[in-house]
RNA sequence: GGUCCAUUCGUCUAUUGGUUAGGACACAAGAUUUUCAUUCUUGAAAGAGGGGUUCGAUUCCCCUAUGGACUACCA
């Protein structure tokens, strides 16, 4: 049997980054046997709508190289792939189960049930309860028909039989019992926007589209049985998909599942790419803006929950797609790491070449780039890379290559800043005058000969020129940063340091 | 409140009945670096508590505690 599995979010507006974690194990799954990713937007609710969300949804996957097979944006041979594109499709299923018995109509009011649930201890809308209930079992069949042709607002109910074992075979959390007397009449359809909920339009889709593996959040864990009661009453049961329920992931310092203020307070983003809410109008970056490779985010995202256990840390896609599996998934929930994720892109930032980190540096300073050499963009990131954490630590690390500092860092200049290093300096510009090849190998020569002729101290020199040349007691080898400014700049920074120290 | 899931260093995890309980991030110290980083070396750091089962339990079972999810005409 070929695998199928798919992603399935909501458009209710930017991806979650644990659901950018489903996603990637659902596809390395998918990878691993051959199979076939699909993405299919699980739109039932209408209220909570957001039209930029599906475009958001592609591009954070087009930004992570990961592919589907089919999808809204792709085709497919079983789409419709949004599910309020499948109306007619779901019709068919709702009349059945509602032929059959095994579902019905319920007229309660919002309000009432809210009181009962209120004021009843533990109230469910269950086998106990629902003859007490305004519905089509308790109501007769012409006063059904008259509500439903006075476009009375009503929802159909699952008719959950009590007393019986639900078994959930979960690939990660092994076997799980559950009695159905627990569970309730779950609302599968609604007339306010003629769509199922959830809980019905992703199993008939499920089962449609031949989904062979569910991979999703623990979340869903406690519906679970709902879904398979579901497969039963439809006569699915020979090809309900094998489940397997993800840690959660948490917020690393406080309390419960990482949310969008956790990840605020603690400035680490929560989306994989920047969102402009267009009600607040508030711009909320993401993992791409930050500077996040994508390889990274990928490697680190793979690592929260599933580990081949053999200490290897760094993984190519391939290789995460070769080793992936279920079983090795943990089943605790992962408060997120920062730091980590942040040590991966370091990793990958070294890795890659300096022309490719250049080109993410020049795109993402472009504005103060502009008008900059290529190459030599390449040769600083190649001095600065092993600094860096993200594309935007570039700047910071390397703005001196591009502008003559405007002030000194205070306390460099208390540090290295000595009575003796205005002449010492000016010497300096002197012997720099007369050197034409400005190579470090041979400023290096020349200056270390002079100082040692002259019998200076190396270090109060050299600490007094990188105080004028970068503003600051940071920065790489000192003769590379002469030997990137070049003559003129040098000297000038030099004597400016000169007069505004002295 | 009810149902379900979980529990090894601060964090992510390895070890699925016998280990000096291993690795990584973070942290600390040292080395390298004329600066700041990087890098390297070293260190500190753990199987929630209580009962069983067993010659032996981190590992299997039960209870308690703690954490988490769900409990919507949201997914």
């Amino acid at each position: 049997m070929k695998v199928r599995v798919r992603f399935a979010p909501s458009p209710t507006g930017p991806l979650h980054i644990g659901g950018v974690r489903t996603a990637l194990y659902n596809y390395l799954f998918a990878k691993k046997y051959h199979g076939s990713f699909i993405l299919r937007i699980d739109d039932t609710d209408s209220a909570r709508f957001v039209s930029e969300a599906e475009k958001y949804i592609i591009e954070t996957f087009k930004w992570l190289k990961i592919t589907f097979d089919e999808g809204p944006h792709c085709n497919g041979n079983y789409g419709p792939y949004r599910q309020s594109e499948r109306k007619a499709i779901y019709r068919e299923y709702i009349d059945k189960l509602l032929s059959k018995n095994l579902a019905y109509i319920a007229f309660d009011t919002y309000e009432d049930l809210e009181h009962k649930r209120h004021n009843i201890p533990n109230f469910q809308y269950d086998a106990s309860t629902r003859m007490n209930m305004i519905n089509s079992l308790t109501l007769s069949k012409k006063e059904t028909k008259k509500r439903i042709s006075n476009n009375d607002q009503y929802v159909i109910r699952i008719k959950v039989t009590p007393g019986q074992t639900i078994v959930i075979n979960d690939l990660i959390r092994n076997k799980i019992n559950i009695n159905s007397s627990t569970l309730d009449d779950k609302v599968i359809y609604k007339s306010s926007n003629n769509l199922p909920t959830y809980h019905l339009a992703s199993v008939i889709d499920d089962h449609l589209m031949k989904i062979t593996h569910v991979i999703r959040g623990e979340e869903w864990l406690p519906s679970t049985p709902l879904h398979i009661i579901i497969y039963q009453y439809l006569g699915w049961e020979q090809t309900i998909p094998i489940f397997a329920h993800l840690p959660l992931l948490l917020n690393p310092n406080g309390k419960g599942k990482l949310n969008k203020r956790d990840s605020k307070q603690s400035e680490f983003p929560i989306f994989p790419l920047q969102w402009i809410d267009h009600k607040t109008k508030e711009h909320i970056s993401g993992y791409r803006e930050i500077g996040y490779l994508p390889e990274a985010l990928i490697n680190f995202l793979a690592l929260l929950g599933w580990t081949p256990n053999n200490n290897q840390e760094i993984f190519s896609i391939n290789e995460l797609s070769t080793l992936f599996s279920l079983d090795k998934c943990s089943r605790n929930g992962i408060k997120f790491d920062y730091q980590k994720a942040k040590w991966f892109n370091h990793q990958y930032i070294q890795q890659k070449s300096d022309e490719d980190i250049a080109k993410l540096f020049l795109h993402h300073y472009a504005n103060k780039l502009e008008n900059q050499n290529f190459d030599r963009i390449a040769k600083i990131v190649r001095m600065v890379k092993n600094r860096v954490n993200f594309i935007k630590d570039f700047w910071i690390e390397s703005d001196f290559f591009f502008i003559a500092p405007i002030r000194y860092e205070k306390h460099s200049v208390q540090k290295h800043w000595k009575i003796e290093s205005s002449i010492q300096l000016t010497e300096l510009c002197t012997l720099l005058t007369s050197i034409s090849n400005f190579s470090s190998k041979i400023l290096e020569k020349a200056i270390k000969t002079w100082i040692a002729n002259k019998n200076y101290h190396t270090s109060k020199i050299m600490n007094a020129c990188r105080l004028s040349l970068v503003g600051a007691a940071k920065g790489p080898n000192i003769f590379y940063i002469i030997e990137m400014l070049g003559k003129e700049e040098t000297i000038t920074r030099i004597k400016k340091a000169i007069k505004v120290l002295m």
